[in-house]
DNA sequence: CAGGAATCTGTGAGCGGTCACACTAACTGT
DNA sequence: ACAGTTAGTGTGACCGCTCACAGATTCCTG
């Protein structure tokens, strides 16, 4: 005997912005099923695919369900299914690259589309500081998340080997430079990217190559450091090359000054972002150099600057767009128990004015 | 890597996937309580604050939880105490805007950071187009959140409506144009920053202050308009003002160059926007002419690209730390049924080279 | 036309917490 | 001494959903 819906609020409001004081209790699936005039059963399966209902039940449900405005309970839901259906983009890193890295504008809001498309959202966390690693740890370990998307470029990050242990789905953006790391991870060709730009330089008839490569604890700064040697091998002199701290406008400044102090003639710069190669485009041209006429600058990533930029910079195309996609692919696979793998992405020259 | 795939059947059913066999169940309150030697209701006690807890059983449950690994179980909490503790960021823009403007970037971190101390997380969410802005409102309307940050600048954004008749907490980040809406919001003061910069420019003792607004169907566009033509009044003639359509670089550059089409011995311009600043300088630079000595450029946000362009630009700040600080604490505020209403912030003159 | 398969439906038993309530025991004040 | 607090505890009733199972139809198919 399941008692009539008793004690709400005279108050039927519905569409209108009228004040409703207290808030009127959401239509649970039992409301549903009495309206439509079936059991709870038939209005669950009605909610999870349809199968095995009648027609008539099908109408009577979904008419009931519009009717009532009815809205499926999530943590109910959640609490017996074990899932969540929500995915925590943990970025680990300091809080200043979310700030200056155009390359997390471009991967955040691909995953959240890729994820939604799933009928997943994400959960935006940092970890900048010990305390919020472990805050975030703590959030992924009580299953709030299915999974986890991890954006940590340095090596030794903490958060691998946790992440790892705790037997939590996790995928991770750019190779891990821990050998450690078994976690799959998805991530554009970076060292043939690195080899594409330095064939390209060369080609155009440059002989004073130089690199201004990024942090050599990351993945994206090592490897496309690695492409350039690959091309330019022993020619590639200690003078040319400069390894800037990370990959900002700031270094990119001061790396290119460095450079032009030890070997007044180069003809041409490598820079391993597209940040690193506007900060020294500034530097050139305060020196008095034309680019491309006297140096032709070479970038990486084709983020937003790099179209913007003055001139605007041939740069190395990472697919972050796909790279999001992938991820997303690879952590479903992993939260449905299949087998699912590391993925490498071709990256592609951008021609445009600054080389 | 993984193991092979043992999964048993082939079923590809949507969701169906079976109990995950290889997960150890996780320890639940009763384990806890057993484990201590107390009830349910005890531990249940020490984990909400441990008020009426004998010292003896609270350090029973605390070494129990520790040695089971214990983690309460966030869906099943949710179901009874109706709170996600959790919100949702939904910006309801073009997707472009995520990936150009520089003030998501500041603001979504430091909406993380806010909510991450009230041990709230973020949900993101983008709502480009209609079907992506049902599906956040249905995310929404279905409590999946306790309530929602709202970015949107242009006006009549649908979201708005639907937002405010679900009687949702929500607070908007920039005060909504459409006179109907009541959402709560927090904002730089937008009109007071115009005047500032239009203020500043005319001290400077340039006779030709031009205008690049922003878009007028945003409150940003719109007010610092209007805060421009406050200081100048009549002498803000029409041949002196275009208004871009965005707030973007490519938007500057061409807004720019009608300007200085119109009225070449313009001797100063205020951009509504850093980007639209920076977008002005390039035209300025293509066409000859020298920022500041020529024409002196006013930007608006204090961006990081007011740092790093060339010359770094006079700006105004807008403090988005902070405005992401009191939209947390307006949201929380609501969540808790305690009165809060809209926040204007003070905006300060950054003077660097470009004015 | 019997009988097995396939379709459709309702029911009860949880999922893992919180919370109100009842109860005990020790501590008050008069 | 007795009632009245107050601290500390256990219990049962949910919260809203899914899922396995059993029962009831209908649909073949030999």
């Amino acid at each position: 005997m399941t008692g009539p819906d008793l004690r709400r609020g005279p108050n039927e409001a519905l569409g209108a912005a009228g004040p409703t004081p207290t808030h009127r209790r959401m239509p649970t699936i039992d409301d549903v099923a009495k309206l439509a005039g079936v059991s709870r059963g038939t209005v669950s399966r009605v909610l999870n695919g349809g199968h095995y209902v009648s027609p008539g039940a099908l109408a009577a449900v979904q008419r009931a369900v519009r009717d009532s405005g009815y809205m499926v309970n999530a943590s109910a839901r959640s609490l017996v299914t074990k899932r969540s259906n929500a995915v925590a983009f943990v970025l680990s890193e300091p809080q200043e690259r979310l700030f200056t890295d155009p390359n997390f504008s471009v991967l955040l809001p691909a995953c959240t589309q890729a994820l939604a498309e799933e009928g997943l959202s994400l959960i935006l966390m940092v970890a900048a500081d010990e305390e919020e690693r472990n805050r975030v740890l703590h959030y992924v370990h009580s299953r709030h998340v299915d999974g986890v998307l991890l954006v940590s470029t340095h090596g030794g990050d903490p958060v691998f080997g946790a992440l790892q242990r705790s037997q939590i789905p996790a995928v991770a953006c750019g190779r891990p430079l821990d050998h450690e790391v078994t976690i799959p991870f998805v991530s554009a060709d970076d060292r043939e990217g690195g080899r594409q730009m330095t064939r390209y330089l060369r080609e155009r008839g440059h002989q004073h190559i130089a690199i201004i490569g990024g942090p050599q604890d990351t993945a994206g700064g090592y490897d496309r450091l690695q492409g350039y040697r690959d091309i330019l091998g022993r020619r590639a002199l200690k003078r040319l090359t400069v390894c800037a701290p990370d990959f900002g406008y700031e270094a990119g400044k001061r790396a290119m000054r460095e450079l032009i102090g030890a070997n007044p003639d180069i003809d041409a710069v490598f820079a391993a972002s597209d940040l690193l190669a506007s900060g020294a485009l500034t530097t050139l041209r305060r020196s008095g150099r034309r680019v491309p006429d006297d140096v032709a600058v070479g970038g990486f990533d084709d983020s937003s600057i790099a179209a913007t930029s003055d001139p605007p910079l041939t740069t190395i195309r990472q697919p972050l767009e796909q790279v999001a996609k992938e991820m997303v692919e690879v952590l479903l696979a992993l939260i449905r128990h299949e087998p699912a793998s590391s993925r490498v992405l071709p990256t592609q020259l951008v021609v445009r004015s600054s080389a």
